[in-house]
DNA sequence: AAAAAATGTTGCCATTGGTAACATAGGGTT
DNA sequence: AACCCTATGTTACCAATGGCAACATTTTTT
C-alpha cells in the first residue's frame, strides 16, 4: 500500500515485530535501535516515544520470551497423563525452548539483572509458580514430602544449567555425541536420573 | 618512583591487574578499553599491543578465572575424607566461587561463545576433568554403575543453574530465605537431595 | 653505530545510545 | 470548518566506544 505516512499506524508493535524476527538470528548485544529502525524504514530516534530506553525494549521482549516459555511448559505438562511424566516433559521442554531460541533464551536471563520492571518479574514469578505446581503434583502423586519449592528449585537449577552450558561451552552436545545419544536425549536421562 | 619511562616495564600484566580489580564490582560489559587504560596512565590504542582486541582480553581473564575456579574445587575435594563428602564440597565450592565472583563468573561463561580460543578452551576442558574425576570416585565409593560423565555433567547443570538463577533472577536467595535458609545451606540442600 | 623490532602516542573514523529542537499528523472543541 | 493541543516522527547533534593508521620513542640485534 505504501503508506508513506508521516506516522505509523503502530510503531511499538512494528518495532516488537522486528525485535522478534531479529532475535531469531541475533544475539541481543548486537541488536541495535538504529538498524532495528531502519528495518522498520523510520527514525532510530523515533524508538524513544514508545521506549524509554533500549533496556526497555529488551525487558519486553524478554517478558514476551517468559510469556512463551510458560506456555510451552504448560502444553508440555498437559499433554501428560501422569504428573511424573509431566513434569519430565516440561523440564524437557524448558531445555529445548533454550535451544531453539538461543538469543530469546539469553535475552530472558540478562536483562536487567539490578532492577527488572514490575511486568518482567511478574512473568518470571508465573513461570516458576507453573513449575512449583508441577512439583507439588508430582511429589503428592509419589507420596513424598519434600518442600515442593525446593523441589522446583532443584528441578530449575538443573535444566537451566544445562540449557546454559549447552549455549555457553556446548559440552552438553559433544559429552551426548560421545555416548550414542542426542542432546535431548541426553537431558532426559539426566532428568530422570535426579527424579525419584 | 615515577619512572614515567615512555615505556611501561610490563603492560601486559598490569591490564591483566587493573582488569582483575575492575572485575570485582564491574559487569564486564561496562568495562571500556578507555578507562581500563586510564586506570594504568597510558594510552587507550597501547592496548592493542599486547592484546589483538578486547575480546582477547576478556578470553585471557575468563581463562584466568576458570583457573581459580578449578583451584577452588581441588582445594575443597582434597580437604574432605571420603569421595562423597568432597564430591558435595567441591559443588559447593563452585556456587560459592559463582557468588562471590559474580562477574568473573560472567566472562567466563558469556565471552566468545562462538569460538573460543585454544588456551580458554583447554582451561575449561581442565575444570570439567576435574568434576569427571570426582564423579568418577563418588560413584566408584557407592559403588554404582552410573557413567561419571552423564552424572558429571548432571551435577554440573545443577550447581551452573543454581549459580545463573542466584545472579540473573535472586530466586535461590529469596526462596532460601522464605525457608529459613541461607543461600549457600539451601545450596548445600539440593545438592545433598541430587545425591543418592 | 645503524638498522630493525617492539612498544606508546596522537589523531582519526564509524557506530552507537541518547537528547533537543523542530515538523507534521490526528483528534477534540468551538 | 478553523483552531489548538498532543502524540508521534525527523533532523541535528553529543559523548563514549572499539578500532586503525601514522608517527614517536625505546630497546634489541646485527
Amino acid at each position: 500500500m505504501r503508506k508513506k505516512s508521516y506516522h505509523h499506524t503502530d510503531l511499538k508493535k512494528a518495532l516488537f515485530l522486528a525485535c522478534h524476527r531479529l532475535l531469531k538470528r541475533t544475539d541481543p548485544d548486537k541488536i541495535s535501535l538504529r538498524t532495528l529502525a531502519d528495518e522498520i524504514g523510520v527514525s532510530h530516534a523515533a524508538i524513544y516515544r514508545h521506549f524509554k530506553d533500549r533496556e526497555a525494549l529488551l525487558e519486553v521482549m524478554a517478558t514476551h520470551g517468559f510469556e512463551r516459555l510458560a506456555k510451552a511448559q504448560k502444553m508440555a505438562l498437559m499433554r501428560e497423563k501422569t504428573a511424573e511424566l509431566g513434569f519430565l516433559r516440561a523440564g524437557v521442554a524448558y531445555i529445548l525452548f533454550a535451544i531453539r531460541n538461543p538469543f530469546y533464551y539469553k535475552i530472558m536471563f540478562l536483562t536487567k539483572r539490578s532492577n527488572p520492571s514490575d511486568e518482567l518479574k511478574r512473568s518470571r514469578l508465573r513461570s516458576y509458580s507453573i513449575l512449583v505446581n508441577a512439583c507439588r503434583n508430582y511429589l503428592a502423586e509419589k507420596g513424598r514430602s519434600n518442600d515442593p519449592r525446593e523441589y522446583a528449585l532443584m528441578a530449575w537449577s538443573l535444566v537451566h544449567g544445562y540449557s546454559n552450558l549447552y549455549l555457553e561451552t556446548g559440552f552438553p552436545k559433544s559429552e551426548a555425541t560421545a555416548l550414542n545419544r542426542t542432546p535431548m536425549q541426553f537431558a532426559e536421562d539426566i532428568l530422570r536420573n535426579m527424579m525419584f
